[in-house]
Formats: C-alpha cells, structure tokens, sequence
DNA sequence: CGGCATATGTTACTATATAACATTCTTCGC
DNA sequence: GCGAAGAATGTTATATAGTAACATATGCCG
C-alpha cells in the first residue's frame, strides 16, 4: 500500500473507479445520485483537494446549478451520510472518498503544501486513542483522525528554497 | 492512567494544578498572563468541556470584560500557541489543556452525552497514521486527533432509558 | 391520474472567525 | 521620571461557514 495520491497515482483511473463505485452503491441500495449530488461528487473526486462548500458552490454555478448555499450541503448531506465523501475537520472542508462504500472511519493526510488530501486505509484499533477509551470504557462512535504535514515532493521544494 | 475525567477525579485540584503549572510556564518563559487570557483559561478549566469562543465571549461580559469578539480569539490565540489550551476541530471548540508547558499533540475523547473533554497524554509514533506517513515519506507537522462517542456514566443512563 | 415522498429553489438568518485601525498599557533605555 | 517602542486591548466592520423554514418541482407507485 504505497499507492497514495503523492507517490505514482493514476489520477483519471482513479477518479473513474470511484463514479463507477458509488453509481454501484447508488443502484444496489435504491440511492439517487441527481445531477447536483453527482456534480459535486466529480468536482470533488477531480481536484482531490479538500474543497470548501463555497469553493464547491462556485463550481456549480460554472455548471450551471442555481446555487445558493443549502444546494451544496444538501448534496454534501446526501455524500457524507453515504460514505461517498468525507469532511476534513481542520479544515471544515470536503474530500472525496477513494473507497466509496467500504464502510470506515478514515483518516487523512493532508499536505499544507499543494492541498492534496490522501486517506488512509482505515484506523487501527491497537491505535493509542482506542486503545485508551477501551481502558476506561469509553465508547467511540466516531474518530476524527487527520496528519497535516508536507508531502515527499512539496517537502523537497521547500528544502531547496 | 485511568486518572480520566470520566472517573474519581478532583476537579478543584486539577483545576488549580494547571493553573499553578500557567503561571508557571509564563514566568519562565517571559509570557504575559493578563487577566483577559487568565479569565479565559479559569472559564475552560472550570467546565472542563469544550466551549465556543461565543461562549466564552459571554462569560467574559459576565465577568466583566468589554467583550467584542477579537478580544476572545486573541485570548485563545495566546493560550492555544503556548500549548495551554487546544482546540477540539470537530467543535471548533476549545479545551484547556491538561499538562501546560508539556508539549504534546494530543489526542482527546469526547463525550456527546455530557460534553466533557479527556485529554490523551500523548500521541503514539505506532500509531497507523504516523506509520503510514513514515513509510510514504510524509512530513507530519500536526496532527488532530478526536474521539466522540460516550463516557462510561452517559452510557449507562442511555441504556437505562 | 392523483397523491406521497424526495429533491430543489429561495430568502433570510445564525454561528464562527478575521481585517484593520485606534487606543492604552508595559517595559526599558536614558 | 520621561519618552519611545512594542505589546495588548478596544472597536467597527466584514468575511466565511452553516442552517431554518417554506415554496416549488420531480419521481414513483397504486
């Protein structure tokens, strides 16, 4: 698993499975992907960014969508709850999920550098936070887990600077 | 270190330890405790939850303060860039922390029943995040880590109702 | 077709956070 | 002590993020 968005990553490949996935997951479970939803979903699966609702709105006036701010929540709702589109807390930003359905409670990678947001495979449970709240019987229901930092190419850039 | 919040534990002692551990590190450090920021800290420790800078704003007034929003995030600017308070992104809320002057990246667990805030010493470098970073060559400057879920008491009285 | 549920359009508003500039307070060299 | 420089606070205005509430349109099913 060294296939991450900052290492060789076919972006185009990528983007096309995830569409395909969620149109999957959209038919299997009686789901519909509108014209608003899916938009926002490509705008948001292209940039590979985590992309604000404002940023997202503005996209989708370029589209054509009347767009006045409930219309992006309302298809960030529909994304979110769906697990097709995760939220970036630090950022209160929206990233496209790369592994629409898989239920999981991700964590993230985002480099403050060029933007790009990678997520992780899943959050382990021998994890120092789990690992604590099942000592005091804490009952997680939910992980924000987020690394900010600097990707291997934007790290080099600003060694040479 | 099952010393949580969620258990046997002396609020007025903890509140007055970390207080004492501000003054502290403020005199060591050069650091102006003026009696804005000290107020804000007293009004985090003593709820030991995580509140909104509005809410803190308010406390303020109480308190006495001409109290117009700047004047609560330049408080929290202070406090939370000398590692005396954090911010719970989730929220965009703040906690004061629990080991002033300690530098930390911390980790937290918060309870949705009745908001308290526990503090996680410390991060942990086998953390599946950190090892991920590790071996992709990702420069990790920051991390947040959050937990929300129930406390041991909110769960009990929610399967009772 | 009619009626229900879901989705969208629209207005107005609440909540969170910051920019910019004026004023006051501290500290420190003289 | 006195005055200048830097730090902190006061104040106005505004940017950014998110939601409530209600009207309209669309899809689905009997």
């Amino acid at each position: 698993m060294t296939d991450t968005i900052f290492d060789g990553h076919d972006h185009g490949r990528c983007q096309g499975m995830a569409l395909d996935a969620v149109d999957a997951q959209c038919a299997a479970r009686g789901l519909r992907l509108t014209p608003v939803r899916r938009d926002v979903l490509e705008i948001l699966l292209k940039s590979h960014r985590a992309l604000g609702a404002y940023d997202l709105l503005d996209e989708l006036k370029a589209r054509g969508h009347k767009a006045q701010p409930p219309v992006a929540y309302r298809a960030l709702d529909f994304l979110l709850s769906n697990g097709f589109v995760h939220k970036i807390e630090q950022r209160n930003a929206y990233v496209a999920c790369c592994q629409p359905g898989k239920a999981h409670a991700p964590g993230f990678m985002i480099c403050r550098g060029c933007d790009l947001v990678a997520e992780l495979p899943s959050p382990d449970p021998q994890d120092s936070v789990m690992v604590a709240a099942r000592q005091i019987g804490f009952a997680v229901e939910r992980t924000v887990v987020e690394a900010e930092g600097l990707c291997p190419a934007c790290k080099r850039e600003e060694e040479e600077a």
